[in-house]
DNA sequence: CGGACAAGCTGA
DNA sequence: CAGCTTGTCCGG
């Protein structure tokens, strides 16, 4: 006897299921993982063996095929569940399933799931916040940068399957590590995927929203903001939307946490929790803005006064300057006014004798808004030069940073570097932000965000304002609403701002778009033709923007016409576009 | 994806 | 028209 089931090939490409044979020997020969969705097998496709996943078992099988048989039941996979939320992810973010059951499925063999003893664990919430959070269905809380992930932590996995995620995999191992010596048990995705798929507190980050753990109880994001939530490439699924998915279905409880959340989070209809102000306040550091048109214009003025005294004092600073993403903003050769939009106070850059962005599409006369001049300069500033006049500013050695460096060199107290610095310099006095305005002002939709963040990480690494922790930020919009809600520890103002923006520009959140690239591009474009609903821009670098309202009706446009040959790019959402 | 098979191109 | 390349189709 040969029961019938059917199986997804690892195949991007195919994206098909497929009905095979499953003899009686394969499943009842001992130690056999069991025969369930989500199990993996090994099964000849056109004369190849390839692996694939189980999505149904005894189906009916279609008459007047010649089913073959399955050749190998190799390892448990994911849950019936996770299955189904390939499914899901697959169509909110297009891609094939087969891409999300890769990252659900161990790149191990696993041949059974352990019997997980729970043992009642005797921490419970310290943290009024933190368990507040957990007694509503589902909350965005906003810690500020220096506060732990600890008791948070806790809350979720007292109510006993939680899954929680931090951006790096390094921080799920801290978070981890001060747990079990809390005496909590918990698993680390991916490395404890069989106590994950047993129903263990779950740990891990991005790739662990795909963790195997049954009927969630409560799942937790922490530091939802950051960026490495969302896939980089195609599918550009995000972290946040997939745990929140789970919760959704299982009936979890579920806490967005962050200094800053991000607008999809503030958005989701969840209220927003949020410390008393003192509290808030006293985790964030103290924050010096320098207004750089007031410097003396020096030659090589990137270096303000108040910046030359705090390298003369002899403490630890670390320089930030970003070079990544080509300066392309202009300011006035007359008065020093930077040139931006009338409408969302963003950098434009300089093209010709043109003020423009391309994102957002302004486009005007080079005119200088505050004193009608018509002659601009181009900003650039690199982090070698900054770095040899560090040194004679600082009269010390200056330690260069750069994200591709490998070992960092700890013999020096005075560094310079690109935001990677933020994430290899733990600890020290000062961070200097030589030149903001190149963050607050690049042409990307989400650039205040991205700032915002930046000094989230700055702010970790001087330490709370009791502390003493000082970030130095040089600029010359101080009027920035970036630079106000870090001043004021307060990102909600920030927020409030983005969020009109987003609305008069349509962008993300307020609206949806999906970015399409590669060969066949134009193509695809050409074939969806121009339905209701639907608003077609450009192609500009090679890229199309398809813009919609309501994003399932994007999906269901995009779905709705058949791939051209050749490659076709789309991406839902993505966090640079 | 990658094998099968059909349609198109070339050389003598 | 054999022999080869290029393209399209489809898998249980």
């Amino acid at each position: 006897m040969s029961r019938v089931v059917r199986i997804l090939p690892d195949e991007p490409a195919v994206d098909r299921d497929f009905d095979y044979l499953l003899p009686d020997v394969l499943s009842d020969s001992p130690g056999c993982p069991p025969i369930r969705v989500g199990t993996l097998v090994r099964v000849d496709l056109r004369g190849r063996r390839i692996r694939g996943w189980i999505t149904a078992v005894d189906v009916d099988p279609l008459p007047g095929v010649d089913l073959q048989e399955i050749k190998k039941v190799s390892s448990c996979g994911p849950p019936p569940a996770v299955v189904d939320l390939a499914a899901w992810a697959g169509s909110r973010w297009m891609g094939s399933r087969v891409h999300y059951l890769r990252t659900a499925t161990h790149d191990r063999v696993v041949s059974s799931i352990p019997d997980l003893v729970h043992r009642p664990h005797a921490v419970s919430p310290d943290n009024k916040l933190a368990e507040e959070a957990f007694l509503r269905r589902g909350a965005v809380v906003r810690t500020p940068p220096n506060s732990d992930d600890f008791s948070l932590a806790v809350a979720a996995a007292s109510y006993g399957r939680a899954l929680i995620l931090t951006p790096t995999l390094a921080r799920s191992q801290r978070l981890a590590t001060t747990m079990r010596r809390a005496g909590i048990e918990v698993a680390v995705f991916p490395r404890d995927w069989g106590a994950s798929a047993a129903g263990a507190v779950t740990i891990g980050a991005r790739s662990a929203a795909w963790a195997p753990v049954d009927n969630l109880d409560a799942v937790l994001v922490l530091d939802e903001h950051d960026e490495s939530y969302q896939q980089e490439s195609a599918p550009t699924w995000h972290a946040r939307d997939v745990v929140l998915e789970r919760a959704k279905r299982d009936g979890a409880r579920w806490v967005i946490a962050s200094p800053t959340p991000s607008l999809e989070a503030l958005t989701c209809g969840a209220p927003l929790l949020t410390p008393d102000r003192a509290a808030e306040r006293a985790g964030w550091s103290i924050f010096d803005v320098v207004d750089l048109r007031d410097e003396p214009p020096l030659a090589g003025s990137w270096c303000s006064e108040t910046l030359s005294r705090v390298l003369r004092d002899n403490q630890k600073v670390v320089c930030v300057l970003n070079r990544k993403g080509r300066a392309r903003f202009a300011y006035c050769q007359q008065c020093g006014e930077l040139a931006r939009s009338e409408i969302t106070g963003r950098a434009l850059g300089l093209d010709g004798n043109r003020l423009v962005h391309p994102v957002d599409g302004d486009d005007r006369p080079a005119v200088c808004q505050s004193c009608s001049s018509t002659k601009f300069r181009r900003v650039k500033l690199g982090v070698t030069g900054v770095a040899e006049e560090l040194e004679q500013i600082a009269r010390r050695p200056v330690g260069e940073v750069s994200s591709d460096s490998e070992p960092l060199a700890t013999e020096f107290d005075l560094y310079v570097g690109t935001e990677a610095v933020l994430h290899r310099i733990e600890r020290a006095n000062v961070v200097v932000f030589l030149d903001f305005d190149q963050e607050l002002l690049a042409p990307r939709y989400r650039a205040a965000e991205q700032a915002m963040s930046l000094l989230v990480q700055a702010s970790r690494v001087v330490g709370r304002r009791e502390d003493g922790g000082r970030v130095l930020i040089q600029t010359r919009i101080p009027q920035h609403p970036v630079l106000e809600a870090a001043r004021t520890a307060d990102p909600g103002s920030l927020a409030r701002t983005e969020l009109r923006i987003r609305r008069e520009l349509r962008q993300p959140p307020e609206a949806h778009w999906a970015i399409i690239s590669g060969s066949a591009a134009t193509e695809f474009v050409r074939s969806i033709g121009n339905p209701e609903g639907l608003e077609i821009l450009g192609p500009s670098n090679d890229r199309w923007r398809i813009r919609s309202v309501d994003r399932e009706h994007l999906v269901a446009a995009l779905k709705s016409v058949d791939r051209p040959p050749g490659r076709l790019r789309i991406e839902i959402d993505p966090l640079r576009a």
